[in-house]
DNA sequence: ATTTTAATGTACGCTACCGAACAGAGTAAG
DNA sequence: CTTACTCTGTTCGGTAGCGTACATTAAAAT
């Protein structure tokens, strides 16, 4: 279909590395040596973009697409660790030293991302500059949201986990649709579908999302805010806190 | 008593920097730019090093003692991040540029620690030598910690975590003894008390621990890690390949 | 249009954990 | 030695979430 090719055209010309908002941090130097070697990629839902284990080639700074970083248990169970999207990169185990992670790395909600070599990234990195003062406080904006999801994960319901999780994706996105079935949700949450299923089905009944067969649309998001534990929040405030103002100004 | 006030001496005698494996691990130059400036301190039982959101002035580097990141949660319940002993460093947020953290720091096991004023940490940190170098790797196994707690918090028994939790207590002491009520563990893990009384009790049956009124003595410990979930396993596993050799060594 | 597949809804018993309340049993203080 | 306090043991009803099974419905495939 040419109508379909061309959209997909456009999109990729809309496409700036400054979208995100790490990228867009740094100093146009910075930026200059950095940009010729970026790749925009497609990062269609699903796609892992690395396993746990498993040593890293690429650094991702997602523009619309989002990442969860999720640990995979013996058993076959998993539970989200992190989530990122045009807030920040995945990959940080390259610039901290391990190559890999534990985790793995899990395209939550298609888009695209732009990609650099590894190598590319830990040479600049290795100018001591403004790459390695944002990635340590980028670092520390993740540290927190990981020990956030701990302690959602001992304290809260999964119908405020739900709509954590949900704002979280909210803040990635350019509206507030979002195109996810509750067997995914509830696979990113570590919960059973059925506990997505009823939890959805009261945030329905109370006129906060409308949804339909992979598809979620919030239309009540301070009434969400209201009902989300303070997890959200405390995240979004820290990271707020720790991250420099270029990246509030395109918020 | 003189007799208590020589053994105190004694003790004190015996504590060396070197004791603390990233400290240990350091190069000889750095410990000798940074040991003068460095100061012990006891760390009694219940000492709070930092608050959430307050800026701290000095990082710690634990002998015999055991530091706890927590969360306080607005109703004043608590869940345990990450723990730290005599494998790394508290206020890691000095280095990585935040300052301050949204978690408390708080002594769980009683002992001493080195501790270093903020400034001298940072001025060494912008040497960009083998200090960030190995901040960094440590940043990544702190990191491995918080995310498996989220996971054992989503998946995982009572009776599981608190074999993790002692494990990695016992990990960071000299002896199979710990000095901990099943209070305070029970706020350490965000459980109530009932609970780990519970588990406690079907450990006890096993035959893997005895204790009584604040004392802990752990009898079978491959009983005990058999018991586990992966969780203690896995981080222990990545910490040992994270950080460099120079911490086995000492182990 | 019909079939197939994927997503969601519902129900049921089960278990782990919670909240609250209270009963021993060590330990420390008077 | 007695009292007070702290720590541990135990009980009981309530509930959130689990595992399982199966029904329904929307979308996609043919």
């Amino acid at each position: 279909m040419p109508t379909k090719k061309r959209a997909e055209r456009v999109l990729e010309i809309d496409h700036q590395p400054g979208q995100n908002h790490f990228l867009n941090a740094l100093s146009d130097d910075i930026q200059q040596r950095l940009l010729p070697h970026m790749e925009l990629v497609p990062m269609p839902l699903g796609k892992v973009l690395y396993e746990s284990g498993e040593v890293m080639r690429h650094v991702y700074f997602p523009t619309n697409s989002i990442v969860s970083l999720l640990y995979v248990m013996e058993n076959g169970a998993q539970a989200e660790i992190a989530v990122v999207g045009h807030d920040g990169l995945i990959g940080m185990s390259l610039v901290l030293g391990g190559e890999s992670t534990t985790s793995r790395a899990l395209v939550q909600s298609a888009g695209f991302a732009y990609r650099l070599l590894g190598q590319r990234m830990k040479t600049e990195f290795s100018r001591h500059g403004d790459l390695l003062h944002l990635t340590l406080r980028y670092s520390q904006a993740l540290i927190t949201q990981m020990a956030q999801t701990a302690v959602c994960n001992r304290h809260h319901s999964i119908e405020q986990q739900l709509c954590r999780w949900l704002l979280l994706s909210l803040d990635r996105l350019k509206d507030n649709h979002l195109v996810m079935t509750q067997e995914l949700i509830a696979n990113m949450l570590g919960v059973r579908r059925e506990g997505v299923t009823e939890a959805a089905g009261r945030l329905h009944t109370k006129g906060v999302i409308d949804y339909s067969r992979g598809h979620i649309v919030v239309t009540d998001r301070p009434k969400m805010e209201a009902l989300c534990c303070e997890c959200y929040g405390v995240v979004k405030a820290e990271t707020d806190r720790l991250l420099p103002c270029r990246y509030q100004h395109k918020k």
